[in-house]
DNA sequence: TTGAAAGCGCTAACAG
DNA sequence: CTGTTAGCGCTTTCAA
């Protein structure tokens, strides 16, 4: 009985072969007669032997495994990971997920540390998540979801952020709302300023004047949007509506209303953008934009897969955004009927 | 210019030394001269070099990664990753996270084989999430939450499962229930059977007798548990209160209720397991018993790194679970005033 | 203080 | 068809 785990040599000696004939059968090559062929499954069904991974990959430069880099595990990445896990099936690859576990500090460091000794030895290619840099001399083939703005050439799939962001002020515009704030996401991610210029935009078409008092910046927390949304809504002079830069901060404004004993959505309406699970379960159920986060997932999976098959993905793929409206907007109290 | 990355051997060539130093100051060995050191980190930081996790391991045998191995990622294997995550930091491990994507087809080989591929020469030790079997015999040190029943001797933590399920039917006997069903989580999973034996030790010690129809065998999905209660919902003698062996089933109830148009909690008291974030938010909000997610994950982590420092952490961990009354339990309608 | 050499477990020519 | 020979990139004796 083997003390620790068998290796290739094990399997070759009880099988009386040479070690590189058990690692033809290992990798279904040809020339290995039947016969030999039955006898060393035989043996490595005995001895329970798995190959490594890694001494296999050290030597070919190939591993059969792809890796997803996150800087943490939320609604958003855990969504987006079941589309890529679902992508992945029946392609013969596995899926490995690197969490940075959330600290902010190093992200730039990390993404380039993991990038480069995993590259080429423990991952074929990579699946970045909102990103905050990309080498593009990595030698890895890399695919980007949401990429911090500025990373260069790497295919990219990300949402109509700003299409959303418009759908979003545009119906709150319609039902009636003059002072509509917005608390963004994560400054320097992409699809951040893509949604600020959706809000400005919006409000401009409307010919609502931009107050800046109204444009601040949060992050993906509800905890902070929670604070930026208490500051805004104690105000004399405050916001009818927030439009949140995501939903897991719209979910810290709903909190902060609930705390000042605003009525959403009679005296605050308020929007998300994403559609993470959370938002449907909220109290009142959130409107939001919808971004497909399991689609773009596997799309982002797919795309690998191609630059993996030496094509060319597109640089960009833009999927669509949609507003879903549910119970956390009305009209303004007091407000005008809303243009017909 | 490196055209791919940089090797021990490019660093060696460039400093004017041998790879043996290189490794040497790479590992903050005795025995390099400070002149040298300096020289060479030089080099390595000009260069970009970053060795080589599998080629290190493969030598060295140790890794310095931790693999945690879920079925799926859902809220539970989530929460529980935030607090592993948590864990090792400052340990100086890393952490990836195999999933297996949900397909509950191949779960056995699916583990076995990880373990036996990935140990040793990728990663140091093993978290295993709600495993359907583990080879004591893996030769990698091994912890496991919440596992199948007749998972063998590997150190485990879970929660206080049957106190749990005792301490959500008591809830709904004190305010006044009689006919509580119940609806169980994966078949197989330890926790679903002790929550069970819970469910029914709580109905005995109140002298209810227990009504087998009510109670039937879910799985961890709303849309199972939507199905079941649907079916439990429409029968003449439907139960006046459902307890749920984890919250993503209650919140399937809550659907359900809500489908036949009836009031929760005024016409049916709903009961989940686990408070998942979810739980907070979903209308009404979630009475349910709170296992402690997170510290479980830490816990679980500790315990790893116990095992891989030489200690023997307890055989099992079984930490404290607690009811959570929120909105979506009340007396029974038509019922007696509960016994004070 | 340094480097040469041996090898981790495996695959990839190539020769037999 | 099968085995021999060379490594993959790195760590680790052990001599120099």
């Amino acid at each position: 009985m083997p003390r620790s785990r068998a290796t290739i040599r094990d399997v070759a000696e009880q099988a009386g072969v040479s070690v590189a004939t058990v690692s033809k059968v290992l990798n279904d090559r040809y020339g290995v007669s039947v016969a030999t062929q039955g006898r060393v499954r035989q043996v490595i069904e005995d001895l329970g032997y798995q190959s490594s991974i890694v001494a296999s990959s050290l030597r070919s430069h190939r591993t059969g495994v792809l890796g997803v880099l996150v800087a943490d595990l939320e609604p958003f990445s855990t969504e987006l990971l079941k589309g890529v896990a679902t992508a992945v099936r029946g392609t013969g690859y596995e899926l490995v997920i690197y969490s940075a576990g959330g600290r902010s500090g190093d992200r730039v460091g990390w993404e380039r540390r993991y990038l480069s000794r995993l590259g080429g030895t423990l991952i074929d290619a990579a699946l970045l998540v909102t990103p905050t840099a990309v080498d593009a001399d990595s030698g890895l083939p890399v695919v980007a979801v949401d990429p911090h703005t500025g990373v260069g050439a790497v295919p990219t799939v990300r949402a109509d952020d700003e299409r959303g962001a418009r759908l979003a002020v545009d119906h709150l515009l319609a039902l009636g709302h003059r002072r509509i704030a917005f608390i963004s996401g994560w400054p320097g991610l992409g699809s951040t300023g893509r949604r600020h210029e959706g809000y400005r935009a919006s409000l401009a078409a409307a010919g609502v004047p931009h107050d800046p008092s109204l444009d601040v910046e949060g992050d993906a927390t509800e905890e902070r949007a929670h604070a930026l949304a208490r500051a805004l809504l104690e105000r004399p002079d405050r916001p009818t509506a927030v439009f949140a830069g995501n939903d897991m901060a719209a979910l810290g404004v709903l909190d902060a209303a609930r705390d000042l004993g605003l009525d959403v959505p009679g005296q605050l309406s308020v929007v998300g953008f994403d559609n993470v699970p959370e938002a449907v379960m909220s109290t009142p159920a959130l409107t939001t934009v919808e971004q497909p986060m399991q689609a773009m997932g596997e799309q982002a999976l797919r795309m690998l897969l191609e630059l993996l098959q030496g094509g060319t993905p597109a640089p960009q793929v833009v999927v669509d955004t949609r507003l879903v409206v549910r119970h956390s907007t009305a009209p303004p109290p007091a407000a005008p009927a809303p243009p017909r």
